[in-house]
RNA sequence: GCUCCGAUGGUGUAGUCCGGUCAAGCAUAUCGGCCUUUCGAGCCGACGACCCGGGUCCAAAUCCCGGUCGGAGCACCA
């Protein structure tokens, strides 16, 4: 029966199901799967550097469904390569979770736990599925594309066992010595074929100092503690897809209950310098005052600029977790924040590129203007201007402005411009459409705002404004996140 | 090259698992209107999408196959 006539049969015999009430789509995230009872996620940043806005995703995604479900969200310090750590992070990590309003109810830093990896790599070893190499890197990674195993696969656990102990030890002879877990050697995909749990870096922890040389691979330790802390879900990019594979193999061998993994696809952040590294390196050179300057997106210079905690969560939620790959878009994070800040940030003039001009035959005037446009009760800004004042305007304004042009002064007059001069019109707004712009009087001082590019553009605020700190909308130029008397940082329009 | 994943308007997404309420929802952007005066906010309106081809089915954004395109990973980073 085509659609069009069982539609007919059923309003004349069921006209009761035809009515159907159309539910909101509400925007949230999807529901994880296998959740019985309270979850257990984590986020695990490693300690290069503080956060920056990529990292903000998965604290908040990981948050949120904590706070869906109940549970507990562990905060995972990932310092198991001594090569790629700054001290610094440790602090700097939590606080800005705490400012991000993530709630996490443990912190667990892994170079606490380096004995008990070693416990967990002799299990494995006395299974048979790990083993110590000292092949040549390249020797190795050879045989591996070739589907072939290296001499050393073969050894005794016994063996293993003894060489493993040296090498953790610090007494190995052995030249590059790296402990292997076994998968499969023809494992269609090449980078599953035994993978390294272990390998030797000398040089001293932040933390550790030299106690330990024989460090494990983020692949070892992650697995093992996420069975560790009863991880019952793990969310985290694709680009993790293939390391999840890998540590499968380890739960399977220990016959270890495997947590849910979601991957969720790569953002990619456009106009932005996330890389840790080469923000260090800035920092280090000059190019960048600090971790919290503006033209950079970690979690300090957002903060730092204007934006808000709620904005993140709200951008993040919004976005959902797809597994496709997508790009930020600072249009909407831009727009999320703008909502957020706009209710309470009064209004004030900012002259960008000032220049004075005087408005023949006004009147002294006492110009009273909103706080806040439509919100009396938030009050006004009132200056006396006098008859034939001066005021400022900008220069990009005064270009645009015709011969013969009325334009309006905001708040204040109308006047008109004619053979490079302006002469005062009227001071009730006209009913026909002019064109409005703003002003500052002449007793404005100077106030430079600093561009998310890190340029300055120097111009003129009027004097209420000069003692106050905080966010505010400079009238057709944009919100700002005004730090000092004579400085501000542009945060959107 | 190999392994895996994905494809909804300019952008970001909802819906896809369990086919029909989807002639596809929301947000953002753009355009227009309203608002005793911001290029802001708010309200109203317009615009605009299911990658292509085949199959299954009364019915496909949703299931199956092929293609195209895009992405992630590829061994001593995390």
């Amino acid at each position: 029966m085509p659609q069009e006539q069982q539609k007919s049969v059923i309003s004349e015999k069921y006209p009761d199901i035809l009515v159907v009430e159309k539910k909101e789509q509400e925007h949230r995230l999807h529901d994880l799967k296998n959740v019985n009872g309270p979850v257990v996620m984590r986020m695990a940043p490693s300690p290069s550097g503080p956060l920056h806005l990529g990292h903000s995703r998965m604290a908040i995604l990981n948050d949120e469904y904590v706070k869906r479900y109940g549970g507990r969200l562990i905060l995972r310090i990932e310092d198991t390569n001594p090569q790629n750590i700054d001290p610094a992070a440790y602090g700097m990590i939590p606080k800005d979770l705490e400012w991000l309003g993530v709630n996490t109810t443990d912190i667990v830093i892994q170079s606490d736990r380096f004995d008990l990896y070693y416990t967990r790599a002799k299990e494995l070893i006395r299974m048979g599925v790990a083993y110590l190499c000292s092949c040549d890197v390249n020797v190795f990674k050879d045989l591996l594309m070739k589907g072939e195993a290296c001499p050393h696969r073969g050894l005794s656990p016994e063996a293993n066992l003894e060489r493993f102990q040296l090498a953790i030890d610090g007494k190995s002879t052995e030249k590059s010595p790296v402990l292997v877990i076994k998968t499969d050697i023809k494992h269609p995909n090449p980078s599953v074929r035994d993978w390294i749990a272990f390998r030797k870096i000398s040089g001293s922890h932040p933390r550790t100092g030299t106690k330990y040389s024989f460090y494990p691979m983020m692949n070892f330790s992650v697995a093992i503690d996420d069975h560790e802390l009863g991880l019952t879900h793990v969310i985290r990019g694709s680009d993790h897809i293939s390391n999840t594979e890998k540590q499968k193999y380890l739960f399977r061998y220990f016959g270890w209950k495997i947590p849910e993994y979601f991957h969720y696809g790569t953002i990619s952040i456009p106009d932005s310098i996330l890389k840790t590294s080469i923000v260090k390196k800035g920092i280090l050179d000059g190019t960048y005052s600090g971790w919290d300057d503006v033209r950079l997106q970690t979690i300090g210079a957002l903060k730092r600029r204007g934006y808000q905690p709620e904005t993140f969560r709200r951008y993040w939620i919004e976005s959902g977790l797809r597994e496709v790959n997508a790009e930020f878009s600072w249009d909407i994070f831009n727009s999320i924040n703008r909502q957020i800040i706009d209710a309470n940030a009064d209004r004030f003039f900012f002259v960008s590129n000032p220049i004075s001009v005087k408005i023949s035959g006004s009147p002294a005037i006492l110009a009273r203007i909103p706080r806040y446009q439509g919100k009396p009760e938030r009050g006004f800004r009132e200056y006396r201007i006098a008859a034939d004042s001066n005021v400022y305007i900008s220069k990009d304004d005064l270009m645009n402005i015709k011969d013969g042009e009325k334009i309006r002064l905001k708040d204040l007059y109308n006047v008109i411009y004619r053979n490079g001069s302006f002469t005062y019109s009227e001071t009730e707004p006209s009913r026909e459409k002019i064109k409005i712009i703003h002003w500052c009087p002449p007793e404005s001082s100077a106030f430079t705002v600093e561009g998310p590019d890190g340029s300055l553009d120097e111009g003129l605020l009027e004097p209420l404004a000069h003692e106050i700190t905080g966010i505010f909308q400079f009238e057709r130029y944009g919100f700002i996140n005004k730090t000092s008397s004579a400085r501000g940082i542009y945060i959107h329009n």
